[in-house]
DNA sequence: TTCAATATATCCGTAACAGATACATCCATC
DNA sequence: GATGGATGTATCTGTTACGGATATATTGAA
């Protein structure tokens, strides 16, 4: 077992948001961001000084790798640099992902929240 | 309406973890530490300089208050403070579990999770 | 051709975090 | 009665993340 994803946690919310991002699918920077601001349905905005540290700092933990891959380039932009989790971020998103559905649990006991929705 | 809830969103996770420990009614400042320790399984632990530097902050903004409130005398200790939810605290830690709730939704939907379970 | 949106990147002030330290009390044990 | 660990509150301070401002360039629509 060489790296323990659980040693990550708590991930930032930066961090946690970024990384939830790229769990379905390579995206660029620009892209993670939009992402971010319509999946929250606009409640967490990233901006740039926060975006290209934070994806500075996945790069060196290795959480985050670039990738050569790219889309049709008739859709494509040149100056785009794509980004995907590595086999220990998906694992560390995950591991925070459960760890979020543990405090909504604690929650729902404490009565903040109606018993989740099994639609 | 006064104040909106949801202009105080996202919260720190340490904010959002110690109003979620007087979420079930007062408690004072170790016993916060002790909650947060125990209702998140020992994955976040507060020390001193986060629990109090936090307490401080919380009751300038009136997510707090003090309570005079005493338990039990024979099982009180002179030495504690004890704090509890404002109104608008509890509203507060409300919005955000339910954009918790949102975010373990979001996760749910990129298969990082299983589905909820119904028990 | 003009302008907003797209796209990446850095700089830097502010604020939160978190460990170290301090000090006092309570309580169980020897 | 002494000792020590847990309880309890509080401050100080170094490190770090955050996040807005700024810079620069390209794309694409009007």
């Amino acid at each position: 077992m060489p790296v323990d994803p659980e040693s990550f946690l708590p991930l930032t919310p930066a961090v946690f948001h970024l990384l939830l991002a790229l769990a379905d699918g390579e995206r660029h920077g620009y892209g993670i961001m939009q992402e971010v601001a319509s999946s929250t349905d606009g409640q967490i905005k990233m901006g740039p000084g926060t975006l290209y540290g934070t994806i500075k700092r996945l790069l060196e933990a290795q959480l985050i790798e670039e990738s050569d891959a790219r889309p049709d380039p008739a859709l494509d932009d040149e100056r785009r640099r794509y980004y995907r989790l590595t086999g220990l971020g998906e694992k560390v998103v995950r591991a925070e992902a459960e760890r979020y559905a543990g405090v909504v649990a604690v929650a729902q006991g404490k009565r903040l929240l109606g018993k989740p929705n099994p639609a």
